[in-house]
DNA sequence: CACCAGGTGTCAG
DNA sequence: CTGACACATGGT
């Protein structure tokens, strides 16, 4: 089964690099292997389009997860004519950047191992967390594991949590897991709730912080009106928006204020750029 | 060696 | 409430 749509405002190199999905890998020049939950497709561009390859059955699933129902020149749009210049360059540099829909718990999770730690080894850690929790598949080829389910990661203690580089997080991951098992953090008991009252929620376990809140929200469950302050939109707070608060709470709060719903896009364009473009 | 990476928990003041 | 510090690990 093939999908394709245009690729003005989707550019597959930029939306698996802008920091959003941590398990893709190129398998061939500009060509990706995207995995998601216990699913997998080939993504690539060619000529004016990005295509994307999956089995049949998960049609409807890679729509969705691509977000290929949302007019994104609207957001592109309302992203560069907010009269603040280096908002203006990220958005023309990322404009062809899709907030993916994905999952709620391997957002949750792989955020949790996210904090304070560089994207590639990030990437590492939840290969490994994968290859030896998830399900061993196939896709045209090529081999993947799908993201464990709750129970498999219930099934380790910290100490193996350790043995494939967590560190520190070890035990926060259990305690997310574990919140998610006693429905404080799980998706049905989250869905219908404002995205206020959802951090409040993610915020009252062991692990998450104000950050790794927000991404949950923007990627996990798509709630646009989410800004994940990390070292480097600090950066970008004080250099580029000449800020002065200090809590990430507060900057937090500066840019949704300031750009609403579209808060979550606009900073994706802010970071990709700033971590890519500007040295 | 120090410093950094998509930070958070804890504790002193 | 805010600020400092510890916390694992691997890369410059």
């Amino acid at each position: 089964m093939v999908i394709t749509c245009l690729n003005e405002n989707f550019s597959p190199i930029d939306t698996l690099t802008c920091g959003q999905i941590f398990r893709f890998t190129e398998i061939s020049d500009g060509k990706f292997l995207v995995v998601s939950k216990n699913k997998a497709c080939v993504l690539f561009s060619f000529n004016n389009e990005t295509i994307i390859e999956c089995e049949d059955a998960d049609k409807d699933y890679f729509h969705n997860y691509f977000d290929l129902d949302r007019d994104y020149a609207k957001i592109v749009e309302f992203s560069k004519n907010q009269r603040v210049e280096f908002l203006e360059k990220a958005t023309e540099y990322g404009k062809g950047i899709r907030i993916l829909n994905q999952d709620y718990f391997e957002m949750l999770i792989s955020f949790v191992i996210s904090q304070n730690n560089n994207i590639p080894r990030i990437k590492k850690i939840i290969e490994k967390l994968s290859v030896a929790l998830g399900e061993k598949r196939q896709f045209k080829g090529y081999v993947y594991h799908s993201f464990p389910s709750l129970t498999a990661i219930l099934s380790k203690d910290e100490g193996f949590y350790k043995s494939i580089g967590l560190g520190y997080r070890a035990s926060y991951i259990l305690s997310v897991a574990n919140a998610v098992k006693d429905k404080i953090i799980d998706y049905n008991s989250l869905k219908d709730l404002t995205t206020k009252e959802i951090k409040k929620k993610l915020l009252s376990v062991k692990g998450i912080g104000e950050k790794v809140a927000n991404c949950i929200t923007l990627f996990g469950l798509h709630k646009s009106d989410s800004f994940p302050v990390d070292t480097w939109i600090e950066k970008i707070y004080k250099e580029d928006f000449l800020g002065k608060e200090t809590s990430r709470e507060k900057i937090t709060e500066y840019f949704i204020d300031k750009f609403k719903d579209y808060s979550g896009y606009v900073q994706q364009y802010l970071f990709h750029y700033k971590r890519n473009f500007i040295k």
